[in-house]
RNA sequence: GGGGAGGUACCCAAGCGGCCAACGGGAGCUGACUGUAGAUCAGCUGGCGGAACGCCUUCGGAGGUUCGAAUCCUUCCCUCCCCA
């Protein structure tokens, strides 16, 4: 255990989050010396994190520095039923083999954050997938309809009268119970999850477990800077994404979100960030230099500094300077394809996989977005192929045509 | 159980017998410009096609009426509202 005291737990503890509920109770947990379990659920279909999904994982990883137990649920029993977004779909449940093998995932992807050795993996149909009717009927006893209606998401879609599934109802629940089962000391979660976490809270306390804590960790808006980040609406930053396009995607984030990125995102002290914060205001930084900085922080924290380097170097020539990138990818393209030494250009661009149809092509080709080696292509003809071809659509996408027999 | 309103392209949403591959917005793509893949402006955004107002496949599913349907009819599936 640590020889932080905790009252100094507690004031590292809250930096960051937006909310503890409560404090005290915190504190009252704390100092009682003894490890504290941390839960933190995770939806089973998303092993890939992003920048995003880091923050509350970086919280959970400070509770392990000082001395306590993280418990990840993946909550691969409730994501049988889908996660009441509205838009979710039931899906068949996984085999044994399949849960071991994203367990595997889970804990490859969890250790880039975590530490592993305090960690535990669990499934939440280890214990939903043994209720039966009854005991299912007694849980959602323990709550009210309108309790359950309170929840923004469910309050919204009743008001517009949109479809809400009696299961997804359950769904809060479910994730409440998780919190018995595993008597929690405290859960973590997105701000968008404050609603399932007092739940556990409230569970916890109706079955006679002493109510877990609740700390909330801000949710990153996504690079549309509207959404917040998520992989399935395509606009996350993947902490494995590679450091070019990491770099490249913090570049592209709107003006108005780099602040909250400096602050969630990298380790730059908050004075610091304040000052930057001015800058952009008073006009003393230019916004391209500070989302520079961000880039390189965010670049380094996942793939060292020298890689950050060099991403950013890679990145002024391609789009500053409008030169080739370092490094262009071979594609392979049978000899066969050709037709003495040539090749209709659509085709090509389909078969090296820069365009998804001819169509597309066409269009690429007629706005001007198609470039052999480095020559704009005007329009669809016969071009001779040679080994080496630089093929390029539009800024960022290159092929070097390698033929193979 | 009774009555009413709906299901349109990645999302939202027009269309309600031919001018519809289907208005508009979002998202995406390309170009210009630039501070970057940001902002702004412009064009494009089903597929096939050696440049077409040519052909093929789309408007919940399956049939049908019609020279012709996303638009009309039948039936099935799904959602919402009101009443019971």
């Amino acid at each position: 255990m640590t020889t932080v005291g905790p009252g100094a737990q507690l004031e590292a503890l809250r930096r960051g989050a937006v909310e503890v509920i409560s404090e005290e109770e915190l504190l009252a947990k704390l100092a009682r010396g003894r490890p504290l379990r941390i839960k933190l659920g995770l939806d089973p279909t998303a092993p890939d994190l992003h920048i995003g999904n880091a923050i509350v994982l970086q919280k959970l990883r400070q509770f392990q520095d000082l001395g306590h137990e993280a418990v990840l649920v993946i909550g691969d029993f409730t994501g049988l039923i889908g996660d009441p977004s509205g838009k979710a779909e039931t899906r068949p449940a996984l085999s044994p083999e399949e849960v071991e093998r994203n367990a595997r995932t889970y804990r490859d992807q969890y250790s880039l954050i975590l530490d592993p050795a305090r960690t535990r993996v669990v499934f939440n149909s280890e214990w939903l997938g043994k209720m039966k009717f009854y005991d299912v009927i007694k849980l959602a006893s323990r709550t009210t309809v309108h309790r359950i209606l309170e929840r923004d998401d469910f309050a919204r879609r009743y008001a517009d009268r949109l479809p809400i599934h009696l299961h997804e109802l359950l769904y809060p629940l479910c994730q409440a119970y998780d919190s018995v089962a595993i008597s929690a000391d405290v859960e973590l979660g997105g701000t968008d999850q404050k609603f399932n976490n007092l739940m556990g809270r409230e569970l916890q306390r109706e079955m006679g477990q002493e109510p877990q804590v609740v700390l909330l960790t801000p949710l990153l808006p996504g690079l549309d800077g509207v959404q917040k980040m998520s992989k399935s609406l395509g606009n996350a930053i993947g902490i494995t994404d590679p450091p070019n396009e990491m770099y490249g995607k913090v570049m592209s984030l709107p003006d108005g979100l780099m602040i909250p990125y400096f602050e969630s995102c990298t380790l730059v002290p908050l004075g610091e960030i304040r000052e930057i914060a001015r800058g952009l205001v008073a006009g003393g930084v230019h916004p391209r230099d500070a989302k520079k900085r961000l880039a390189r922080e965010i670049t380094a924290r996942y793939h060292g500094e020298a890689a950050s380097r060099k991403a950013e170097a890679e990145f002024e020539r391609v789009f500053a300077a409008r030169e080739r990138p370092e490094e262009i990818p071979d594609v392979e393209l049978p000899r066969d394809r050709l037709k003495g030494g040539a090749i209709r250009l659509v085709r090509l661009l389909v078969e090296l996989g820069l365009a998804d149809s001819n169509s597309e092509a066409r269009r690429l080709i007629s706005q001007g977005g198609v470039s052999l080696d480095g020559a704009r292509a005007a329009q669809d003809t016969d071009i001779g192929v040679r080994d080496g071809l630089l093929v390029q659509v539009g800024r960022r996408r290159f092929a070097r045509v390698r033929l193979t027999e």
